[in-house]
DNA sequence: CGCATTTATTTTGAAAATCAAAGCATTTGC
DNA sequence: GCAAATGCTTTGATTTTCAAAATAAATGCG
């Protein structure tokens, strides 16, 4: 690979590997006795729209299980993050909630995000945002376009 | 967040979260019978320079303790992916090997990966490349910069 | 309506991943 | 040489996960 190439693996691979790491660690730095599977279902449950936040449709956007999500939401239910409440429209259907300390949670979190995007506006001249905007979002374009790759 | 902010995030978070997990998809799709932890100790010892296929080394890139280390080598040689070879020079060292079967699927791993830094340089111009991979680096630098955080 | 089917979730049982701590063998340093 | 350090494996326990079975509710069709 040339040394461009290289450049964009190095990042493409490594960065975001990392990021996700230190996004791992400082988050559970910040709450304690959760893992990180944990976190991510308290960020899902926060950020499902009304009526998205079933355990079905909440499965599928983490992809694991029903049954996997069953038994997480039900420690962190007794961990006192989240709660369930049965649909009165449908009763099979349960929607899961979050606590005030699962608010905290996910205040944390989407601080740590803006930081992070506070670092790359930092890191380039205004003008040439536009740029890697650009960029960026060709790459976004061209991997959800064919994720069967 | 603004515009340019949402999508910085969208990218650094969701692009990348996602291009890992279809990582994953894609290589077992060619690997079956691997797990992707399994993939990832492949990748780390053909990759591995020479003395640095130590058992220790190895844990310590992987992020993983030499016990569980142990364990997974230990079913990827039954799987006939690894050989385990006692250093001449310290007989308590390990040095891990790859089999063929081992080389092949690195060899799918590099062609993804391949394929992923295409996808990159077709999306964008090649003289906005070099403003791509300065932010790039800003990010980099910045993260690696504070750990801590 | 009433019964079969589908849908949503939970439970169960088992497998895999992981760790910390203990154990073993070898090397190093004094 | 002997104590301490090093490199690795084993052990025992915990956590995560899944597939499949079980449960319960809704839907559809005759």
């Amino acid at each position: 690979m040339e040394k461009h190439e290289k450049m964009i693996d190095q990042v493409l691979v490594h960065l975001f590997n990392d990021l996700l790491r230190i996004e791992e660690r400082t988050l559970q730095k910040q709450c304690s006795g959760l893992s990180m599977r944990e976190i991510h279902i308290i960020e899902a449950v926060c950020r499902a729209q009304e009526d998205d936040n079933t355990m079905t449709v909440l499965a599928a956007t983490l992809r694991i299980t029903a049954g996997s999500l069953t038994v997480a939401v039900s420690t962190l239910i007794r961990k006192g993050y989240l709660e369930r409440r049965q649909s009165a429209s449908d009763k099979r259907r349960v929607h899961v909630l979050p606590t005030p300390a699962a608010l905290e949670v996910e205040k944390h979190h989407r601080e740590f995000h803006r930081r992070m995007v506070d670092a790359v506006t930092h890191a380039i001249p205004a003008d040439q945002l536009d740029v890697l905007i650009e960029g960026l979002r060709g790459i976004n374009d061209y991997f959800y376009g064919q994720e069967e790759m």
